[in-house]
RNA sequence: GGGGGCGUAGUUCAGCCCGGUUAGAACGCUGGCCUGUCACGCCAGAGGUCGCGAGUUCAAAUCUCGUCGCCCCCGCCA
């Protein structure tokens, strides 16, 4: 882009140019002194340049002489076509011949070098964030995303949706995660919360006419952090009015063959595959499955159980994960204490390669079982047994490195249960969040076990990219669903008094669906960790780094609030 | 809240089990040599509160306890 410093940016310097003189700004990259001339790499967003310098230009060789990694420099000089060519970068067929050059600002020394393929800790990269984003890998990571957001608002405008922003400073209500509170000053005593999702914004701007509505909308969560779970995080939140569950899948998916195309120029398979819960479960244990490997669960409960086999002994259920790829005793020791690890009882096999091996090969007829195929055991009550089999899926697809059917499998889960049962606090929970419609709402006082909210989830290579439901547009069924978790009616009326209002004044039937923006672009580039597309990311204990935030503040600040910190022991 | 791993030069690591000379290496940094390098090369040099605190010991980077920070996992995340 030109400036009035420079004419082009650094990795954009060709053929073309040859004969000309060009100006210029970047970082240095590598310095190569040879004495009699000096060769630096000049870079910027967009790429690097070789330049250099002979020792006859005394004015700037002089200057070239003290440069370092990271100074910020302008130069003017001419493009000359190289002697010797390098084919490994994008200008490598020429170089700049320096005429003139001015150093903007000096770099300290730095931590770690500023180059793809370093080995540092993230603590350190977190502490000179402004030196790791330099990197051009987390600059692809970043604009990456910013190419994404840009296809998606282009293709939501292009279908009508309205754009519209909801507030930061909101009302804590109750349930799902803890929320960040922000003590307010005006009415001391008082909080307003951080939105852990724009969920009843929404809602109200369906019954507000807005008929279409989609943000990227910061949420909040005040849990415990994983690789992939920020504090705060973005969601590309969307709503639709008048639609039923095909027109949201619809519109997801062709959202997604439009970014798939435009941003890696590859054809997605539509419509995506759709499981029920229920048969996710009980298939792949799991609600998220990773369907790029196709194996699955099978039920070995009639054939081996009491047989006399010591370690499946008084087990309600015998399972086995199913697999199409060999596996050494050694990797089967390994994922024996993984199961351990998860709670369960161990591993053992069957492995049917010419004949059968492995520990079980002598209880079991080949029969039962697919020639090629390995067959991982576990034994334990049913739902555990599932469980342990579907963190083994995805343990054994990180170890077993097996080929895949295809780089980005999608799927659609449907058919949650609205309902599960909370033993701890002896109460019914919502398995996504309290607004969803059930599909029977008729079971909900006689078998609330059995209801099936219109809940869906989207699942990409067995990451929960994201979540959306059809929505109660009714307000009395609305409150009746509320008063089933155990609020009295008062509490609903303080806690969801605004909303059920807003429901009660010709609410349209609709729903919506928000998708984890960190994780899908995190996935999309097969990394692991959130914080890698996240510019300014926190610890696992919420720390960060950079400015060292949280802080404390001072006494003013509190008085203002009318608060007062107490000693610990809390 | 619980479990595991890590913390030694600016950075990444070795040394730690089995306590005992001046705590090493690579990259980076400083100085010198070098006109076709592109991870330039060669020579020389500087650089350490061994995370912090206590304990054991004649003696602790090394053993013990506590504590802080980073990473991963379980719980938690409507």
């Amino acid at each position: 882009m030109k400036t009035s410093f420079r004419d082009i940016y650094c990795g954009e310097v060709s053929d073309r140019f040859i004969g000309k003189e060009l100006k210029l700004c970047g970082w240095i990259k590598r310095v190569r002194d040879l004495g009699g001339m000096i060769f630096f790499d000049l870079k910027d967003r967009e790429g690097y340049i070789q330049c250099f310098v002979e020792k006859a230009n005394t004015k700037v060789y002089n200057i070239v002489k003290d440069i370092r990694m990271e100074d910020c420099v302008w130069i003017k000089g001419m493009v000359r076509e190289r002697k010797d060519k390098n084919p490994n970068i994008k200008t490598g067929n020429v170089e700049i011949e320096v005429f003139e050059i001015k150093l903007f600002n000096r770099s300290s020394e730095l931590p770690f070098l500023v180059e793809d393929d370093i080995n540092v800790f993230e603590e350190t990269r977190l502490k000179y964030r402004f030196l790791d984003l330099k990197r051009p890998l987390m600059q692809n990571n970043i604009i990456l995303k910013h190419r994404f957001v840009q296809i998606v608002r282009d293709n939501l405008n292009k279908k009508g949706f309205i754009e519209v922003e909801t507030p930061y400073l909101s009302k804590s209500t109750p349930e799902g995660a803890r929320d960040f509170l922000v003590p307010s000053r005006l009415a001391p005593g008082k909080f307003y919360a951080l939105p852990q999702s724009p969920q009843l914004y929404k809602q109200i701007l369906m019954v507000s006419g807005f008929d279409r509505y989609y943000q990227f909308a910061r949420c909040f969560r005040d849990e415990d952090l994983r690789k992939d779970r920020q504090p705060e995080f973005t969601q590309l939140d969307i709503e639709m009015s008048f639609v039923e569950e095909e027109d949201v899948f619809q519109m997801i998916e062709e959202l997604f063959e439009d970014i798939f195309n435009r941003l890696f120029m590859k054809t997605l398979n539509c419509p995506f595959p759709r499981l029920t819960y229920f048969t996710s479960l009980n298939k792949y244990g799991s609600d998220k499955p990773d369907l790029r490997v196709n194996w699955e669960i099978k039920d070995f409960t009639n054939l081996l159980k009491d047989k006399g086999i010591k370690i499946f002994e008084g087990c309600e259920a015998i399972l086995s994960l199913e697999i199409d790829v060999d596996i050494t005793r050694k990797k089967v020791e390994e994922l024996n204490e993984f199961v351990k690890s998860q709670g369960g009882k161990g591993v053992t096999y069957v492995k049917y390669t010419d004949s059968l091996s492995g520990p079980l090969s002598r209880f079991i007829s080949a029969d039962y079982l697919k020639k090629g195929n390995v067959y991982l055991f576990v034994a334990d009550k049913k739902e555990k047994a599932i469980f342990i089999l579907g963190r083994l899926r995805e343990k054994c697809i990180k170890l077993l490195e097996p080929e895949l059917k295809e780089d980005f499998s999608f799927v659609w889960i449907t058919e949650f249960p609205l309902y599960v049962w909370d033993e701890e606090e002896k109460r019914w929970e919502p398995a996504h969040h309290p607004f969803t419609m059930p599909r029977n709402p008729g079971d909900i006082d006689k078998s609330p076990r059995e209801v099936i909210g219109r809940q869906y989830d989207l699942v990409l290579n067995g990451v929960e990219i994201g979540s959306g439901s059809i929505r109660n547009h009714d307000p009395e069924l609305q409150r009746k669903i509320l008063k089933k978790m155990g609020y009295s009616d008062e509490d609903i009326e303080k806690r969801f008094g605004f909303f059920l209002s807003a429901l009660s004044y010709g609410a349209p039937p609709h729903g919506g669906i928000a998708l984890g923006l960190d994780r899908i672009i995190v996935t999309l580039l097969g990394l692991g960790s959130i914080r890698d597309v996240i510019p300014f990311p926190k610890t696992a204990k919420g720390y960060a780094l950079f400015e060292g935030a949280p802080s404390e503040v001072g006494k003013e600040q509190l008085k203002d609030l009318k608060l007062e910190l107490k000693n610990e022991n809390d």
